[in-house]
DNA sequence: GTGCTTGTTGGCCA
DNA sequence: GTGGCCAACAAGCA
């Protein structure tokens, strides 16, 4: 599920719950695959008796910062989910990190275990937080820095390209397709083909789509809506890129999935043009 | 059984 | 060395 939104959305439901509060540490399967390359040992010492001091999204990342200087990275991968749960709460099978706290468990779950948790000590956050690159919501995602990204990947398929987090922190799947929906332009594209006023466009696109997703997925201020996707508005391509006989929300016309860039990708013809132009 | 899945990585090749 | 492509990871679902 989780691409930048998302991310913002489940580190607040954490933190809404977490806050402020003491955690005991529970760890339902320490060899699982989501400790790759930290050690779950170390976390629950560091941890336990800590309190969740602050939280913050990158991209599709998160990263919880406790007292004693223990820091707690999570990615969700394709599965993963952060959710809250009251303390006598009955475990689930691919549960694997629970932080209770005196009233709430704090909950990871993920099925496939493409997600992971990373576990940090120090003053400071971890180098891998700190070289996460800068949102695409911030000033320094120019349109001149997504054209020269585009020149350097100028073969690739535009849809490939927006999916490379280095320069599109954050962007998922489906993010892409909307992105490039927006923009009207033919996921196939190679990013090389696009001209100057097609580059300004999608860079226009890239932060517009970013900046409603953190405001209806992850709500504004302190607001966490009930559900997810509760409030994404049914003009989005969102709902109907999955869906079997899915239209196009502004032209009506079918919808086309086939696989782009090595990810199922959905696209309005017509509207998306074709792959030369 | 088959063929998918909102992600990332490492290996191969040009 | 760089860029592009693809299989692999694991589990669930239709």
């Amino acid at each position: 599920m989780p691409e930048l939104a998302e991310a913002e959305f489940f580190r607040k439901r954490w933190h809404q719950a977490g806050a402020g509060k003491r955690v005991r540490v529970v760890l339902l399967h320490p060899g699982a695959k989501i400790f790759r390359g930290t050690s779950p040992a170390a976390l629950r010492r560091a941890l336990t008796g800590a309190r969740l001091v602050s939280s913050e999204a990158r991209a599709k990342q998160m990263l919880f910062r406790f007292s004693g200087g223990a820091w707690l990275g999570v990615h969700l991968g394709m599965s993963g989910e952060l959710h809250v749960e009251a303390a006598d709460w009955a475990v689930g099978k691919h549960d694997h990190l629970v932080l209770v706290t005196p009233r709430q468990a704090l909950v990871f779950t993920d099925p496939r275990m493409f997600g992971r948790v990373q576990f940090h000590r120090g003053t400071e956050a971890p180098g891998w937080w700190a070289r996460i690159a800068p949102a695409i919501t911030s000033e320094t995602f120019t349109v001149e820095a997504v054209a020269a990204f585009l020149r350097r990947r100028a073969k690739a398929p535009i849809k490939a390209v927006l999916l490379m987090q280095e320069r599109f922190p954050g962007v998922g799947n489906w993010m892409a397709d909307e992105i490039l929906w927006r923009a009207a332009i033919h996921p196939a594209r190679r990013a090389g083909s696009l001209s100057p006023a097609e580059t300004r466009t999608l860079w226009r696109e890239c932060r517009r789509v970013c900046r409603l997703a953190l405001d209806t997925i992850a709500g504004r201020g302190d607001y966490l809506p009930p559900d997810l996707n509760a409030h994404i508005p049914k003009t989005w391509l969102f709902w109907h890129r999955w869906e079997d006989g899915g239209r196009c929300p502004r032209t009506g016309v079918p919808l086309v999935r086939e696989e782009i860039g090595g990810r199922t990708t959905c696209w309005s013809p017509g509207r998306q043009g074709g792959v030369e132009s």
